[in-house]
DNA sequence: CTTGCAATTTAGAACAATTATAAATATTTT
DNA sequence: AAAATATTTATAATTGTTCTAAATTGCAAG
């Protein structure tokens, strides 16, 4: 909670009791939507509107509190987690579940980094493993 | 054009002339979200209906033609490539690119299969590049 | 062929996700 | 406390996609 406050601050943002309330959702979903967000916190029966919900994802997003994640429902996730991004995504269910694998992750940067095409900067790269539940 | 019939006969899909332009389109554009190949088949003006291309999209995808790319601006693409490849996403201009690296590939899959929790089965590796040019 | 049937395309409405706008509220600065 | 700034709100507008029912097309059997 408290905790909650200073890391707002660390990157750059008051911490409104909106904002307190949506990282404190968004940690405990783990990724979600706005819509999944805005439900959790009671929707039209909470004390936040939908577009707040949107203002502030956005804004964390920004301010790299959060990072964006496209899905294939057509609405965009966001991620409490920006150091990882490794993802199994479940075909027949749809959920994301993290894939935490390290090694993976560097191995990928570093192979990729040495054979990028002049001028451009690599800012991150994602693995989505796409599978589904045998039989 | 002759090779396109064929291909769709293939796939399991009536040679339309929608479903024709629309694959060629794809083709010729290797990836491409409903709207931009409508407009590439001249938009209003064409002689095709909006609907028809998503309509067409779908089936496509469904037969295994095509394959879906969600994109970081809200909007499904669709890809022509439907083997496994990884694409650098420049976040300045919202491209998308090919990345072609096999090597790369086959060492992510593997590594991936023989960790992949018990019941599930992968169906395609997604590596995504998020990029953008340096100054 | 041509008649009938199923698949496809169409126009347009409906829907869902997101963004924009302008007013109200809260917070900070002076 | 007043003025300036930032945030939230309610709501409208926009955008991307899906749905529906009718029209059209393509095909198969008589």
């Amino acid at each position: 909670m408290e905790d909650t406050k200073t890391r707002l601050n660390e990157f750059g943002l008051k911490a409104t009791p909106q904002r307190m309330q949506i990282y404190e959702a968004m940690c405990a979903l783990g990724h979600a939507s706005a819509d999944v967000v805005y439900q959790q916190l009671g929707g039209a029966r909470g004390n936040m509107t939908l577009a707040t919900v949107y203002n502030v994802l956005e804004s964390m997003t920004e301010a790299g509190l959060l990072v964006q994640r496209p899905s294939f429902s057509n609405k965009m996730y966001f991620d409490v987690n920006t150091g990882d991004h490794c993802h199994l995504y479940r075909q027949d269910t749809h959920e994301i579940l993290d894939f935490q694998d390290e090694a993976l992750r560097q191995a990928v940067e570093s192979h990729v980094k040495a054979r990028l095409p002049e001028g451009l900067h690599l800012d991150r790269v994602e693995i989505q493993l796409l599978c589904h539940q045998e039989r």
